[in-house]
DNA sequence: TGGCGTTTCAAACGACCGTTTGAATCGCCC
DNA sequence: GGGCGATTCAAACGGTCGTTTGAAACGCCA
């Protein structure tokens, strides 16, 4: 009865073919990032991975353990990477509350350098992380909520400390907004083709630009003046 | 042979129990808003709608072409009116530019108006289309493009006036960040549950709440001054 | 009332799903 | 070389999927 997970035997530091468990795990990442979670069967992705069918459910367990592990392999650094950033800036800082440009700094300069990275899933982890924040289903927010939680929670308080004007409610809701952005922007799926024009800019170099644009646009954003009690969304005089 | 679509016969203004295709499209916004549409069965449907499994296939044709109805349905009518709003604000501004305040109202008006209105979908229908922005089904992301084009575009060139001093490219980069806060917005998944302290607001009022926060966090991003040339996204002083 | 197009219905279709099984194969240690 | 746990494999499991079918029920008009 193979109820708990066998442990692994040998771990040859194979450089040429990866292990069973590195493959299904790549083309895990690329194919729920393609096709979703739902949409990605188990058949194609162990086609994709060069592994047979079973070899999922005997490595991970399930397809939603798979789902969970692919995010895991990657979220896990580049979290620990944004605290240990957060802390350093809020360390040079000192006293003072550190700014809200550098705090967004040390959230989108980890996943700019994971970006770039294609060894650690490049840009392709960061459109399946993109895509998850906007998938439904309840063991995916689960896990995102136990995952994110404690970062985002350090984050809010520094935002809080940089911006101590805005109301605590109010900061709530406009991280609410940067998480958006930030989540479309990873996902890259831009249901209305906005890219289509840019034409020129090098697609290298996209997805950095895509951030080093995101920063101003979202700073600018966290710190306007709170929304006045009473002044209503409103088009003309009098609407 | 049924592959022409079969033509309405007697169209009974029934208010009690509504007619087959309506009850089909009132549990298709419900269920595809909760489950998304690879998670969603017809035969959940169309047993949520009361009605026979067959029946999705005879009135719409397909499970994708009832999707694009249910959106089609909302959506049509909400895109007219902020087509009929951008209109009347820029004939209110009259030779000079409209402001980016009145053209974002022209777009999150219509959206307030159908949040409140049940008999239009309400909030359900919001969150769908939030969804739906974020699924990347190619058939999803192809019908949206196609409805939503010829809107954006306007809304585009309307912000390009009121933004002269924006490049254009600047001017893409940052809508596609707009729609991005918006859709994550409307969606409402929140994967990191941020708004479980939020506490005391009234449930009623949380979704113009929202787009009343959205609009003032969204125009100051549009109205950032562009990211200079060669100033990078930076953590401290020489990084 | 009979006929006919529209709609509903139960049933089945073939395909694919995630998962399980049990035997075959592999790689190491005694 | 034999033994044994770890891994792979082909095959099948039970179930659900979207769609199709053909007959039954309905509603109108002649």
């Amino acid at each position: 009865m193979p109820a708990t997970r066998p442990a692994r035997r040998n771990v040859s530091a194979d450089a040429t073919s990866a292990d069973t468990k590195t493959r299904i795990l790549d083309a895990a990442e690329e194919l729920f990032m393609i096709h979703g979670f739902e949409a990605t069967s188990l058949r194609q992705l162990t086609a994709a991975a060069g592994v047979n069918l079973a070899a999922v459910n005997y490595h991970f367990g399930s397809k939603e353990e798979l789902f969970q592990m692919a995010l895991t392999r990657r979220l896990d650094p580049l979290n620990q990477e944004r605290i240990e950033l957060l802390d350093r800036v809020e360390r040079e800082a000192g006293a003072r509350a550190a700014s809200c440009e550098k705090i967004l700094a040390a959230m989108l300069i980890p996943a700019l350098r994971l970006a770039r990275d294609e060894k650690r899933g490049g840009k392709n982890f960061l459109r399946l992380l993109g895509r998850a924040y906007a998938d439904p289903a309840p063991f995916i927010r689960h896990f995102l909520s136990a995952q994110y939680g404690d970062m985002i929670q350090r984050y809010k308080e520094a935002f809080a400390r940089a911006l101590p004007h805005l109301p605590r409610v109010e900061l709530t809701f406009r991280l609410h907004f940067v998480m958006g952005a930030l989540s479309y922007t990873l996902a890259g799926t831009d249901a209305l083709k906005l890219f289509t024009q840019i034409g020129a800019a090098a697609e290298r170099d996209n997805d950095e630009m895509l951030l080093q644009r995101l920063a101003p646009f979202l700073v600018a954003g966290l710190k306007a003046p709170a929304m006045a009690v009473n002044r209503r969304l409103e088009l003309v005089s009098g609407e």
